[in-house]
DNA sequence: CGATTGGTTGAAGCCCATCAAGTCGGGTGG
DNA sequence: CCACCCGACTTGATGGGCTTCAACCAATCG
């Protein structure tokens, strides 16, 4: 698989680098997978057309109605007529884990609402080096564009399923929908209001502080009242976690043992996370030696 | 003209003067009282009521009309009927170098879009550590709330001329207004885009890549076809600029002494900076050494 | 079972923050 | 007008913490 035609990989740190694995990877995925048709979509009524009585059964308006995401997205506001006229607009796609839903620079033609799984938003800079700006889940919406072409690398952290709704079909939905058209706004504002805490963090806080941080939001709808322990799951790798906090891998695994040595957090795998000290966790977050 | 009640004019930057002077000029008469405004207001009227005629002359719409922020603000795309009801709900503010517009966790009661001048948005930690999330300058809206209060401290860089709108009042606009929701909504998609850039400059690039990158920022409307030279002004202090990028002031002022002793820029004053190689300096933004 | 991948841990070095002193310029008051 | 002061900026010296480089470990898989 490395061959020759890789050569292009020789890089200026001799060594081998985990971030260029990544890369190798990821280009790997493109290329194997890049036919016109997109890695991974799944035409909806594809598994249905090989059932004929399922497709008598379901008419596309019952497929978007069973969606387990819809309370969370932004067709949530739909009438039962809408959801109906939505969802013969809408496909389905499944992206395996690793795989992307686009990329930045490619031409825009879609949003997409998360139906389930998890997405990250990354840029890459010319020399490898990577920003995630954001982890997505159910019910979000990415696709950001600017001037017709997607802003960022839209990459699936795991098996992910996205519901793809072509630009100018939201853009009639927001014209004529003044539901539709507040559920994206708040979602913008929050969206926003995510990336400047998101500064803050970057920019002025420790590695702990950070650790923390990102542990406790992944924690948010999980804590309980009065319940001290959580347990979260770390979806993404480590690496993902260090690109979205601007640190290193090695860093990121340091600063959780720390953590844990403290007693803060137990670590029963690498994809778990229980917090065993919440409000001690958020005294460290927030700087409080 | 310029008399007790415009004692604001002092200022460093002569040609920052000219601007806040026209400014003023140009709205002399749509200020109504302002009894209920936080320091730094300024009653607008206070010259004007000494000059009837005046008063008499320059009808509410002709204020906004003439306003030299219209074409960039949020109320570009209304007509004129539509701009003399605006103007009967708007109060103009003058906010002087170091005062806030408001405070994070303030209750909020109004959007604001930048007349002259400029705002910078910045969230403190406990322990007093900063950062400053964007620069925001003519024609931009700030105000972002999240349940009712500010999600950051808005305060003046420099001497600066907002437009105060309430919030209700803007709610009612886009409610009704397919123009003004399509210039809001695309404001503040640009406002997501820069700050994803920006995580990527805090999260990822080095202290030289960070101060190219924002002095690029800065001359990005100045750069003429063909020029390599451009002179940019910094309103902002060394403190600004150190919590905008996430570095210390030392660090600023030596990487801006490393980009001078290169001779990408010169420095004739510290509040201004020739850019003499863009080419060269885009480079350094970008990492390539 | 080797090979590969993802994660942890160790050692060394460098960069940036910190602490501290020095400089510049604008403003004030004698 | 000059001396002085103060704040903003620059420059210097030092140390620590994060990155880098490198080895190691554990799990997964052909």
């Amino acid at each position: 698989m490395i061959n020759e035609g890789t050569a292009l990989m020789v890089i200026r740190s001799s060594n081998w680098n985990r971030r260029v694995r990544d890369m190798i990877k990821s280009m790997e995925m493109r290329m194997s997978s890049a036919e016109d048709c997109c890695a991974g979509v799944i035409p909806f009524e594809q598994p249905l057309k090989t059932n004929p009585a399922a497709e008598r059964r379901r008419s596309p308006d019952t497929a978007c109605s069973s969606c387990s995401a819809h309370k969370q997205a932004v067709c949530s506001g739909f009438s039962d007529e809408e959801m109906e006229d939505f969802g013969r607009n809408v496909r389905t796609r499944i992206v395996k884990t690793g795989q992307s839903v686009y990329r930045e620079f490619e031409e825009a033609k879609y949003f997409y609402t998360i139906v389930s799984g998890e997405i990250r938003l990354a840029n890459l800079l010319d020399d490898g080096r990577r920003q995630v700006t954001a982890f997505k889940t159910v019910g979000d919406v990415i696709g950001e564009h600017k001037a017709g072409y997607y802003q960022s690398d839209a990459e699936a952290v795991c098996d992910t399923v996205v519901c793809q709704i072509p630009i100018k079909v939201m853009d009639k939905y927001l014209a004529e929908n003044q539901a539709i058209r507040s559920v994206l706004t708040s979602k913008m504002q929050e969206e926003l209001h995510e990336l400047r805490l998101h500064a803050i963090l970057l920019g002025r806080k420790t590695p702990v502080e950070k650790i923390a941080t990102f542990f406790l939001g992944r924690a948010e709808n999980l804590i309980s009242e009065g319940e001290d322990e959580v347990e979260i799951t770390l979806t993404m790798g480590r690496s993902d976690i260090a690109d979205f906090l601007g640190l290193t891998i090695e860093t990121v695994s340091r600063t959780i043992t720390k953590l844990k040595n403290l007693g803060i957090i137990d670590v029963p795998s690498t994809h778990s996370i229980v917090i065993k000290d919440v409000h001690q966790l958020e005294s460290l977050a927030e700087g409080e030696k």
